[in-house]
DNA sequence: CTGTCGATTGCATACTTATTCATTCAAGTG
DNA sequence: CACTTGAATGAATAAGTATGCAATCGACAG
């Protein structure tokens, strides 16, 4: 097996795993991509967290853009699972949500920083009917509905979760 | 004397050097803040960093807005201001803005390259009330209000600025 | 004053990340 | 083919960061 097509596979899994999940240590990352038969030690990882100019902070590792990063992990209660199971919205809220806020045909949600990116992801990947796309910042997720009714009731669900 | 306001001052101190210098370990930090008279262990920073929700990335430590990380740092001759004040939205689009839009109930300014961040960030700290959330990419900055009115009233308060 | 409580810190150490060194492999070169 | 070169990688280990624990200090109730 060529080394430089495994290299390049390695880098765009490592992109997409950090976009959808937080990741805390190399460690971590380097068990997640053995999942999905990526199999490298640290030492590989941290050259090319290297390469992709990935930053840290104190939530774990998020690309360079405008990925998440950020605080709040410790105990929650909630999705301190050893995760991998595509997470659920409703862990997500319940972890990194802070309030909820419609605007119109939007509905804006804060997050600690470095859960919005994740937050954005557990939607895209839940498909909720009423919505129809999300942005995701650092700390704040913009999710797009078709009209204002639709917003309000996407804003109410998230509401639930928040209190829960 | 008092250990919560040495605190205080040393993580003053943190923020400023920061600001001003590249730091790739918590023990050149410690040494830089030993010659400022602040003699602390690198325990201690590592808290400090975390409270300060640091980024690590390529380049040493950055401030958790938008700030330097790694390369590129030069000045542009605005705003080099003495800082360490949370910088104000006024400064940042005299700084980096380059023009506002309406759009609906939101308004989108652009930046000049890498602008974005830190004036999302300075929006966020300044909580205008007409503002529901902001989303930040590199040279864009997408502001939701409550509605079209108050978008309409952002927009003009910032276009103000641009003119200024 | 005395005891309790919470915040801050240093020390020692566990944990995480970066780097050195050696190896392997593919692509050129003569 | 034999040799050289450069990229990629693992193993071992150096370098750097986080944390459990105990000591200290100020605030404050009794």
């Amino acid at each position: 097996m060529p080394d430089i097509v495994q290299k390049r596979q390695r880098l765009e899994a490592i992109r997409e795993l950090l976009s959808s999940s937080l990741v805390s240590s190399q460690d971590e990352l380097r068990r997640k991509l053995r999942r999905r038969g990526i199999h490298v030690t640290q030492a590989t990882l941290s050259r090319d967290m290297h390469e992709l100019q990935l930053l840290k902070g104190p939530g774990g590792y998020s690309l360079p853009n405008g990925n998440g990063n950020g605080a709040a992990r410790s105990g929650n209660g909630a999705a301190v699972v050893d995760d991998d199971a595509p997470p659920s919205v409703a862990e997500m809220i319940d972890s990194f949500g802070m309030r909820a806020q419609q605007a119109l045909n939007q509905v804006v949600v804060h997050t600690v920083m470095g859960g919005a990116q994740p937050l954005a992801a557990a939607l895209d990947y839940e498909k909720w009917p009423e919505v129809v796309g999300t942005i995701a910042g650092d700390d704040t997720v913009l999710i797009i509905c078709p009209d204002q009714r639709r917003a309000g009731e996407v804003e109410s669900r998230i509401r639930t979760m928040l209190e829960s």
